[in-house]
RNA sequence: GGGCCGUUAGCUCAGCGGUGGAGCGUCCGCCUUACACGCGGAAGGCCGCAGGUUCGAAUCCUGCACGGCCCACCA
């Protein structure tokens, strides 16, 4: 067997994809009863493009605990699919159209969605082509939809029930309106920026044309629409003007003075213009005193016919012409410079226009209760739990929601009008408030209202929004609302792992309509991760030019690699601040795994003949003190590593298998086996092979959840010495705990090894020692377990430290002319080195190391020797200090006995 | 205005009550037959600031400053 010297991933990684496919190894079938089950769904990338790095981190972190569990002996199943993404993707064929001089309305309705259509089988395509070059455990043939016919039954039926239930209305309310995207938002799908803006004073004159009031607005196109200015009650300076009449600038119109509590009187001039149709807060005053509220801006971000002489304007026209002519008329009091937040639309970012139109809404009241519940009664957990708080809150002061969009491409609201005794014609339906509405799948048949058979039904043509369908998406892709052997198999799901930035788009939303049609939370924790940034913390974006494509890391540093710098850095909740060059250093400890099994394989016997066990009765050689160290290391961190999977703390675990594999077992372990593998002995070689092969196999297995693909690679290569037959490591899964392995005693003797080693290593490489010379050392002084322990493992220390022949003196101060000294746990190890080194340097080093000493010493005693400490320090405590200040004193002692004899 | 998170080596981050850690970068030395995507060594920290609790605090508490997110009807 012969491994290449550097790994390359890709011939690898595409071999893998392709067996695991062949043998079907992620679409296990359900097995009623045996063994608990770990269900997870993804969160559907929407199709809008190819996935980036905040997917390959949600999608690794989903496949790393599937994995873990499969090994772990879970049944597991795993859903992959693709959520239609509503407006955003949307906005993306807009902007295909548009390079093409297009606009939707072009096209026409059923046109553009065939387009729609086009782009989406491509677009799935791609994505789920990613996610299986990135290694997921996907059951592909579940492969689900937000909008394929199977969810399309699940949300009409969800949307019948919720109807029935009195849940869903249709009403006349102000709404955050995207001008740009044409469509209403619901309230959390508006984000706020500071912008910089400006801040107009207007004067308002009284009715009688004498004083009057100034008002501030940061809109004053929205003047056109008012109705009313209003103060605070207790306003002194205002009090005589309420009740009385106002001339609205430029339009002349009269408007009343009312007093309102909401009104700040520490806010801008005290006084407030109404605008009830533009702005909810107006909008609210307007309801309490029974104002008119005249809509301005129409839905296209016109000033409609009302605004007079304005009408047909931009917003943004109409503002500066309105600017001008306050100016003009010198109503226009002060002008300055404003930051402020804006609320913009989450796809594109353009200023949402509040307005008021006919809309759907799901009343969020009674399906927030139950969400609150489960969270308070522990059927349901967030991960990392500081998200507990956020999510409750959101829970508990839930408005209702707006689930109409005025867009194309989402699922078409389940409501028929009959054209026969509704009147859609005078009433246009953008305008109309109580239409009379069936709510049924398909086109129904005869009109329950008039009677009509006529069949002229037309549809209501908003679609739901996007969120609606994810909401459902933990019950929609094992086919609810049938009661699917799937359904029962496998709902509700185990975790949901997703970005903390959707904690309330989604993981609220499908807690309360889990709980509303199953009576289950869906999932019963989710795992919140955080956001992907770039080295320095922005975002990644295109228009900031910071986005990494992960194809390209997967292609320039291998899949493995890519995976396992997002799992070292995925700390629950905490963003990640991404730079190549952690991929880079993964690429290499992948490439030190490759290694280590090479050299393994090499040590092994071409073809195996026996499996080298560890679990038989009687080892069939001895094992030494490396052996045993390094096997209750291993089992130290099997637990460890088993312990933070289970709390999902990825990212720990991670750090874990990298500081074994690569700082205990290839720096420590791997070098001394190389003392009896170069030997003579077949006994003590074979007792390294088993080794070998046991500690590097099952720390393949532990890793084979974050770089699936060289472990399988590397373990196909190990099974038949470990006697292991099974195809994939998913298959084996993880072998059995053997607590009996630990051993304290073997781990403190091979630390005094490697402190020995150390400072032996340290005084070569200070004196510039040449690195080839074997040199010859004198040990004297140290306790007799220490002393027995180098005696008896001096090869470990020759092989690590490079020495030559190792003497041990009996004699305390056994005299050495002309030599180097190393200090290390009571042992003293003198290192003739006449006319090798320069004297000077040792004398300069040991000077520096009596600092050190003297500063632990001072540090140490400042502890044992204080009264307090030993009056109120636990017992164990005591002993500790009192030891290390032994020892510490001891060090000293020796190092200025060092200074002053041996080296003269 | 409220809430959450962060502030530790040049950079990215662990540590969360008992003499300050890792990776990358830097410096010195090594092609020591698994690996130069490597090995050995070293330099580099008033652990944001100020109080408090404690025998003892990077770690717990309280304020403050700075940075970042989220929420809220500041015109």
């Amino acid at each position: 067997m012969s491994l290449d010297k550097a790994y390359a991933p890709k011939p690898v990684e595409e071999r893998w994809i392709s067996a695991w496919k062949t043998a079907g190894l992620f679409s296990p079938k359900p097995q009623p009863g045996a063994g608990p089950k770990f269900v997870v769904v993804i969160p559907p990338p929407n199709v809008t493009g190819a996935l980036h790095l905040g997917h390959a981190l949600n999608n690794t972190l989903q496949d790393v605990l599937v994995r873990w569990r499969r090994m772990s002996g879970d049944q597991t199943c795993w859903v992959p699919g693709t959520d239609h993404g509503g407006i955003a993707t949307q906005n993306v064929m807009e902007k295909q159209l548009k390079a093409e001089n297009l606009s939707r309305h072009d096209l026409g309705r059923d046109k553009f969605l065939e387009r729609m259509r086009d782009w989406t089988r491509e677009c799935k395509k791609t994505i789920l082509g990613q996610l299986e070059k990135l290694g997921c455990a996907l059951d592909f043939s579940r492969e689900a939809f937000t909008m394929d016919e199977a969810r399309g039954r699940s949300v009409r039926a969800a949307f019948k029930v919720l109807w029935d239930k009195g849940l869903i209305y249709r009403g006349l309310r102000m709404v955050n309106w995207c001008v740009r995207c044409g469509t209403a938002l619901s309230d959390i799908e508006v984000e706020y920026e500071e912008r910089k803006g400006r801040l107009w004073h207007i004067h308002y004159p009284l009715a009688d044309n004498s004083e009057g009031v100034m008002v501030a607005t940061t809109r004053p196109e929205t003047l056109l629409g008012d109705t009313a200015v209003a103060v605070n009650p207790k306003d002194a300076r205002y009090a005589h003007l309420i009740g009385k009449k106002l001339r609205l600038p430029l339009l002349g119109r009269e408007i009343p003075v009312v007093a309102d509590e909401v009104v700040d009187m520490e806010f801008g001039t005290g006084a407030v213009k109404v605008t009830p149709a533009h702005d909810p807060a107006d909008f609210e005053i307007g309801e309490r005193h029974s104002l008119p509220s005249i809509t301005v801006i129409s839905l296209d971000g016109h000033i409609a016919a009302e605004g007079g002489l304005y009408a047909g304007l931009s917003r943004e026209q109409a503002r500066q012409k309105i600017v001008e002519d306050l100016k003009a008329s010198a109503l226009l009091r002060k002008e300055e410079d404003y930051r402020h937040s804006v609320g913009v639309c989450y796809r594109c970012a353009s200023p949402i226009e509040p307005l008021v139109s006919p809309q759907w809404f799901v009343s969020m009241k009674d399906l927030a209760r139950p969400a609150l519940e489960a969270l308070d009664g522990g059927s349901f957990a967030i991960r990392p739990e500081n998200w507990a708080k956020p999510y409750r809150d959101w829970l508990s002061g839930i408005k209702d929601w707006c689930v109409s969009r005025q867009i194309w491409w989402g699922h078409r609201i389940p409501v028929w009008y009959c054209l026969d005794c509704n009147d859609l014609s005078s009433r246009p339906f953008h305008q109309a408030g109580d239409l009379k509405g069936v709510v049924s799948d398909e086109k129904p048949a005869a009109c329950p209202y008039c009677r009509s058979q006529e069949g002229n039904f037309m549809q209501d043509p908003d679609v739901l929004d996007t969120w609606f369908s994810s909401s459902l998406w933990p019950m929609s892709v094992f086919g609810w609302p049938e009661k699917t052997r799937d359904f029962e198999a496998y709902y509700p799901t185990s975790v949901l792992v997703t970005g903390y930035e959707i904690i309330y788009l989604w993981v609220a939303r499908m807690q309360m309509m889990g709980l509303e049609f199953t009576g289950r939370p869906p999932f019963s924790t989710a795992v919140i991760h955080g956001i992907v940034r770039d080295k320095s913390g922005r975002k990644m974006s295109k228009s900031l030019g910071n986005v990494v494509d992960p194809l390209v890391l997967m292609d320039k540093f291998g899949t493995d690699a890519l995976r396992f710098s997002l799992m070292r850095d995925a700390r629950l909740g905490k963003d990640i601040h991404f730079s190549e060059e952690t991929v880079a250093g993964s690429r290499n400890f992948v490439n030190k795994i490759w290694n280590t099994a090479r050299f393994a394989l090499m040590n092994l016997p071409e073809t195996p003949g026996r499996a080298y066990s560890l679990d038989e009765s009687d080892p069939q050689a001895p094992l030494e003190l490396a052996d045993r160290w390094i096997l209750s290391r291993y089992e130290a961190l099997s637990e460890e590593v088993a312990a933070r999977m289970g709390a999902f703390e990825v990212a720990e675990a991670a750090e874990s298998i990298y500081g074994f594999l690569w700082d205990e077992f290839c720096d420590w372990y791997v070098e001394l086996a190389k003392i009896r593998l170069s030997g003579a002995d077949e006994k003590a070689k074979d007792a390294c092979r088993s080794i070998l092969v046991h500690v590097l196999s099952g720390t393949l297995k532990m890793l084979h959840p974050f770089m699936p693909f060289i472990t399988e690679e590397l373990y196909a290569q190990l099974k038949p010495y470990a006697g292991e037959r099974a195809d994939f490591l998913l298959a084996a899964g993880f072998s059995k705990a053997a607590p009996r392995w630990r051993d304290a005693a073997a781990e403190e003797r091979m630390s005094a090894v490697m402190e020995i080693t150390g400072s032996i290593r340290a005084l070569r490489a200070q004196l510039n020692v040449p690195p080839g010379l074997k040199i010859r050392a004198v040990a004297i002084g140290g306790n007799p377990e220490t002393r027995a322990l180098a005696q008896e493992r001096t090869d470990y220390i020759q092989v690590l430290a490079r020495l030559g022949e190792v003497e041990f003196s009996p004699v305390q101060e056994s005299r050495q002319p002309q030599s180097a000294t190393a200090l290390a746990r009571g042992m003293t190890f003198l290192i003739p080195l006449a006319g090798v080194i320069d004297f000077a340097k040792e004398r300069a080093r040991l000077e520096k190391e009596l600092a050190k000493a003297d500063s632990d010493v001072k540090k140490i005693a400042a502890k044992a020797e204080n009264p307090d400490f030993l009056k109120h320090a636990r017992a164990e405590e005591v002993e500790t200090a009192r030891a290390q200040y032994r020892a510490a004193l001891e060090r000293k002692s020796r190092l200025e006995e060092t200074l002053s004899s041996v080296l003269n």
